[in-house]
DNA sequence: AACAAATATTAGAATATAATAATAATCCTG
DNA sequence: CAGGATTATTATTATATTCTAATATTTGTT
């Protein structure tokens, strides 16, 4: 189908993009809350939240709250070995 | 460094197109050239060229001349096993 | 309930991408 | 070298992304 590339193309433009992928590699160790990560990117908290909430629909990330935080963890493993192998050109 | 995963995000914003994808999928068996990749997508000849050039630029397909033809093939295989990756979401 | 911290959302301006149409350039063939 | 076919390039317009700033929402604490 073509719809099907449609989406395809949808995630792959989730991780084509410099922030997110300084992201991904953030959380690959572990979790992370929005302002630890806005802090290590040393970008802005409106910024990284929309970032966030993009890989977040595509489904590469996941949400759990915990305390007053908001901590993203990556949920499709995937992702990260098509970081990997765009990291071996 | 910054400046890779800003190349790296070239990368994965070239085979983010549903065009592009399409592209690769036929180019997958084999070679093809411009006129031929336009018909079987039934798409405008320039849009075609612009297509195949943004996955040259990127190292993904490589252009051999082959009479009055330009016959562009897949030259970096890794994009396959992105592009599969992403089909098996 | 009021306050503070953390996060999300919205609107706006700047830049990038994409499709079309038109034109240019290439390169066979006779 | 003229003509025709193939491909590339350019300009333009429409759409999409991105960042920032401002505001709203959510949640925990007192």
């Amino acid at each position: 189908m073509d719809q099907d590339r449609a989406i395809q193309a949808e995630y792959l433009k989730a991780l084509a993009h410099p922030t997110r992928i300084r992201i991904m590699e953030l959380l690959e160790r572990e979790g992370h809350c929005v302002t630890n990560i806005g802090e290590k990117l040393e970008l802005k908290q409106s910024n990284i939240s929309q970032h966030l909430g993009i890989l977040r629909s595509r489904g590469i990330l996941s949400l759990r709250r915990e305390g007053g935080l908001s901590i993203y963890c990556i949920k499709d493993p995937r992702a990260l070995e098509i970081l990997r192998l765009v990291r071996g050109s």
